[in-house]
DNA sequence: ATAGTTAGGTCAATCGGTTGAATAGGAAGC
DNA sequence: GCTTCCTATTCAACCGATTGACCTAACTAT
């Protein structure tokens, strides 16, 4: 049952073993209605008999469909993102695609080689988490040669489908929350400055503030990496100012984990002391001690949407744009 | 510069513009020296001109070689795949690879699937964590069909690359470390029967109990999902019994941190009353209340190895099976 | 002057499918 | 009996690269 070495099965091969020629085999495959019952069972025996595999980049040369999309994200080790490709892993599955994965830890220089990779291998479309300082141009030529779903992350001024959180909305909703435990000085941890997720959450934060005509300090919003670490660092610097904050909304857990660490190493306890909230509830956020309260941005679903989105416009090119907003909730748990 | 839809600039659309044949623009493209400054300039500067995107399922084609891999392993959610994942990208992007992902949740049928998926889009190997169950002899196929490297988990009798960590060695240094801080009850938690690592980390808990003339008590060892969930269900179940352990070796991290919140449970604090160690030391390990001890596995490095290993297979067919197994070292922290 | 190199290209077959147009062989209509 | 219409199948061009064999003009060695 080995293959020669060298000799892959075609078509071809399967045809003559049959005694019909490759269009009938090709047609019988792609389920055709005009192929007799009895010359269709035949093909397939033999498709079976001869473990003939179906090449799919010979096909998709003269369908131009490729049945393949590019994911690129900024960090698959990002518990958010990699729930969000899990949900995107999730409905391609149903519909017969795959994932070509691309991480760019946010570096644009990555990011174009992966559009360069995506665009040589021919995939259907692409879901892409834009790095900070991306151009607009940029993604509005991608979207011109490929079809093209922002996830998490969107460019103003872009007309591209888009799937994402509502912000702003959770950050209103976590503030209020924070507002009514009493808390009147609230840091906003974390993020790049040019992220739309960050200034949409900021602006929640800042619009709930002003409701309240609670004064809004500057030195409250500090930008770091999202990660861990930078977290950990930023606040017990704002924590050693002269009049620190009583709670910190965080860019997302991510950063929040960092937070609740560093206030730890400042004989802070994070919950009672000081008030921590995060964005995304990823898996873990329910599993720290303290439990982490946060802005519920369900990654799986987004994920499903995105990819469900862009199955739709490789269909239909020219369908309109579509934007996604999930609506965000907040969980409170034992931070906050 | 937008294409006229439909069309895409092709090898030939190059030449015509530059009064050469299609074969002097791939020979330039290919870097072959037998083209002369003066015309490869000339073509280089018309492919910007015109934007041409080279098509690699074309070139592979004819080549046999797509520059993609098949990268299958149970869940990309559980933060030991993803920094494997993140250790695979990394070596891929230097090479000028990319891998399709595929998830399988350990289910046969999925993983099935991505074997046919992943042969018809003609991946040029595979990287894969077997599910639980997978028969030898589908792998010993899949590998003569496929470079094929094993990752993390082996299968018995098959001669294939593998990368995986020193399990045995790994649970024999825990064990020692626990039996030194005074335990003789260790449960092991957690796993499915048939996985290898599952197998080598209970067989060296079992030699160093032995060695140490400890009686060995079936009922501390229980197979569980390898989720948060069944570690937190499994450990609750286990001190309520009659004679609990004092301490558990769980089967990774991800079971230790369900059994740390499985004993919060119970009223019991990890670490004081209850000594957890792990295995892998996934990010997060560190980062817990208390810092997880862990058997590290180091699942960047991993990855790092199988992917390196891959391309190695790919290039050279024959050249003898390898198997990298990277050395465990126990982590100490608070949590034993 | 003649044969032999060499540098710089071009030709055309090939990889393995897809698909619109063409065809053969009946059956049906008139 | 002749045309028309079906049905089941085949033909052949095409998708976009690669590459061994071939070609040509210019140069070198004898």
């Amino acid at each position: 049952m080995d293959q020669i070495p060298g000799h892959r099965i075609t078509l071809q091969d399967v045809a003559d073993a049959v005694g019909v020629s490759k269009s009938t085999v090709s047609l019988v495959l792609s389920n055709h209605p005009r192929i007799s019952q009895e010359t269709r069972q035949r093909v397939l025996d033999t498709v079976d008999e001869l473990g003939y595999v179906y090449d799919r980049r010979a096909a998709s040369l003269r369908t131009r469909q490729s049945f393949t999309i590019g994911l690129i994200i900024t960090d698959i080790t990002n518990p958010f993102y990699a729930e969000l490709t899990s949900g995107i892993e999730h409905t391609l599955l149903q519909k017969n695609y795959i994932a070509l994965l691309g991480s760019t830890t946010d570096l644009l220089q990555n990011q174009e080689r992966f559009f360069a990779t995506m665009r040589e291998r021919s995939a259907d479309g692409i879901i892409l988490c834009p790095a900070p300082g991306t151009p607009p141009e940029t993604i509005q030529r991608l979207s011109r040669q490929l079809p093209t779903v922002l996830i998490a992350r969107y460019l103003a001024g872009v007309d591209v489908d888009y799937v994402g959180a509502d912000n702003e909305l959770g950050a209103r909703r976590a503030t209020e929350h924070l507002i009514e435990r009493g808390h009147r000085r609230i840091a906003f941890i974390g993020g790049s400055n040019d992220s739309s997720a960050r200034q949409d959450r900021l602006r929640g934060l800042v619009s709930i503030l002003e409701k309240h005509r609670i004064p809004l300090d500057e030195s409250l919003t500090i930008t770091c990496a999202v990660t861990r670490n930078a977290g950990y660092t930023a606040i017990q610097q704002v924590m050693r100012s002269d009049d620190p904050p009583t709670a910190a909304l965080c860019y997302n857990d991510v950063v929040a984990f960092g937070v609740m660490l560093g206030l730890r190493a400042c004989d802070l306890e994070p919950g009672r002391d000081v008030a921590v909230v995060g964005f995304d509830d990823v898996n873990e956020a329910s599993l720290w001690n303290p439990p982490l309260s946060t802005v519920s941005a369900t990654p799986t679903e987004m994920g499903q949407h995105a990819a469900a989105l862009l199955l739709k416009r490789i269909e239909a090119p020219d369908r309109p744009i579509q934007q996604v907003i999930l609506s965000s909730t907040l969980v409170i748990r034992a931070s906050s």
